[in-house]
DNA sequence: TTGTACGCGTTATCAG
DNA sequence: CTGATAACGCGTACAA
């Protein structure tokens, strides 16, 4: 079992070359139906399997595909992961995932030792690369993907939605619910999540309800604790604050458990709105609005694109803005105040 | 940039052949210091990069760690990936995963495929791979761990912690507890969540309490959803039931939620106790008593273990058992009924 | 359509 | 301690 089989002999077994055999793996086209099927056989029958390292030395390229993430263990990334997983399971790709901790500079560093194996393609997370990041992946001779945002002058393709609208929708319902006071609980302030406080900021400006002090950040990355913590924030400042726009779901949960334990009711005194719509938003307790966003598809639309790409098949729509949906529910349903 | 620079290239600079560069590469102690640090400098100064698929075909081997799991997303997988991923960012070494999909054939499958490229080590979910995968494994040439659980008989080295204990000492808190009428909900039921219903239904024999009209349980993967749906479909049997152990945290919070909107009292009139102390089981409201296990840890000390043994290093004990701890809480706080 | 022959960048063996 | 030199297994011009 470990004497590996290798390309020369099945040529041998097949009564043929060894180039002939290659091109039967690379460019069958290119062989003869009989002899082709024969090889076929015969590689079957004897388990050849390719050596990776020898083809792609041989070959100066890979079939490994490369994704920077900022985070392996957070929900949203591993949904992501999740549908570029399930397409490139019966691909021909490998996939090698990298993990840029949300540092531009721990991006860079990994960009430069994926670029240095020549992989098949790229995946990178977000449009906020260092000019050296982008300038390594403008010259890459691979095909790349921004995923998780859209936006003008993409590097190559992208897939992804507007943060800045989303949120904007998130707080404008808010709005429309007859809120008044809405806070912004935000963590992890990365790109993404600056991007939600604009279009936060924004609505609330266009209604006239925008109060800077009614924004809580931290840069600790989200936990539901951290929800219930932020919330506990919030009130101390005693802003009055009649609603909550979460930078995400899990802080929403927090707020919501939060509420509870000091008996404020929701949605009646406090509103609730996340962002992300994770699966246990519609049924929590009560049922909170969030933000759908398409992760899953995101992740599959992104790595299709990219083998096209790389099999050189048409790409008809490089950038793909996926939109998202605003899911009201229970915590933000509030019927404006009677006159 | 895309011209890379190789080996011979750093030898002609360094005014040295490339089997020094080479050597001061891999046993720099081979080399005399001079020659040693001018050829680092030129490495340096270079930015000399080796070429994996290269060293990979001359040495017949890789500096690929392959990580075989059942699911990507799985919260508590990614726990495990997280600290498998900490400690191999500053190796040499690359991590690969697959996902079996909780298969044993799928796992055979990608087995085949990892030892083909000659691994520098590979670490695997769980004990009840297929004879076929153990006979591969038994086999490989590379150090090999087990996580997630232990057991007699390891193939090579595991860490993990008893499922069977974790949970009769859950289900045994409840009883203590004064609850009579324990339910069990399963989801996926993979052969981890089996033991744990094994530890369940010891626990309640041991105390006469056993029923088996008690245990709910369905091939579906878990959720937050599925808990309250489970829990509907408990109480629909009409059995009294007075508490559940769920096979994890998904579950738990679903009843939860469910409790809640059908005005059942938590903990009063239903126990609840989960499984693997999410984050956010402490804040919930009330708070869920869970089981503490340590996934991050398992990840670390996994793959700890395995570079130490692929770089000859002593690994002293290479059979670990990570215990779990109860975490009383809230949702199963019950004093035994008044006499 | 098929075979020959060389090269990919490194490691490893063996002299020196 | 250092330097030739031969693999490693496959891809691909080029020739046949």
């Amino acid at each position: 079992m470990d004497a590996r089989v290798r390309l020369s002999d099945v040529a041998k077994a097949a009564g043929v070359s060894s180039a002939t055999v290659s091109r039967v793996l690379r460019r069958p086209e290119l062989v003869s139906p009989g002899v082709r099927e024969r090889i076929l056989a015969v590689i079957e029958e004897l388990g050849y399997f390719a050596n990776p390292a020898a083809r792609a030395l041989a070959s100066a390229r890979t079939n490994v595909i490369g994704i920077l993430i900022p985070s392996l263990t957070n929900n949203v990334f591993a949904d992501v992961l999740r549908g570029i997983y399930s397409v490139a399971q019966d691909s021909p790709y490998d996939l090698q995932f990298a993990n840029t901790r949300y540092s531009n500079l721990e991006e860079e560093n990994l960009l430069r030792v994926f670029l240095s194996q020549k992989p098949a393609g790229l995946i990178v997370t977000g449009i906020d690369q260092s000019p050296a990041s982008r300038a390594l992946l403008k010259q890459a001779s691979c095909p790349i993907v921004q995923i998780m945002e859209t936006g003008d002058d993409p590097i190559d393709m992208m897939v992804g939605f507007s943060h800045v609208r989303s949120a904007h929708a998130a707080t404008a319902h808010l709005v429309g619910q007859g809120y008044r006071r809405i806070a912004f609980l935000g963590a992890r302030m990365d790109p993404r999540t600056r991007r939600r406080l604009q279009g936060y900021s924004r609505a609330l400006e266009e209604a006239g309800l925008f109060d800077e002090r009614l924004i809580v950040t931290t840069p600790r990355s989200s936990t539901v604790t951290l929800g219930c913590e932020l919330l506990g924030l919030l009130l101390e400042k005693e802003l009055n604050a009649d609603a909550v726009f979460c930078n995400n779901d899990d802080l929403a949960l927090g707020v919501l458990f939060e509420c509870q334990r000091r008996r404020i009711a929701t949605p009646a005194e406090m509103g609730v709105c996340g962002f992300n719509d994770l699966e246990m938003m519609a049924v929590a307790n009560p049922s909170i609005t969030s933000v759908r966003t398409f992760r899953q598809e995101m992740g599959e639309r992104s790595i299709r694109m990219l083998i096209d790409r790389i099999e050189d098949r048409p790409v008809k729509a490089p950038v793909v803005d996926l939109g998202f949906e605003l899911m009201a529910r229970q915590s933000s349903q509030r019927r404006p105040p009677p006159l």
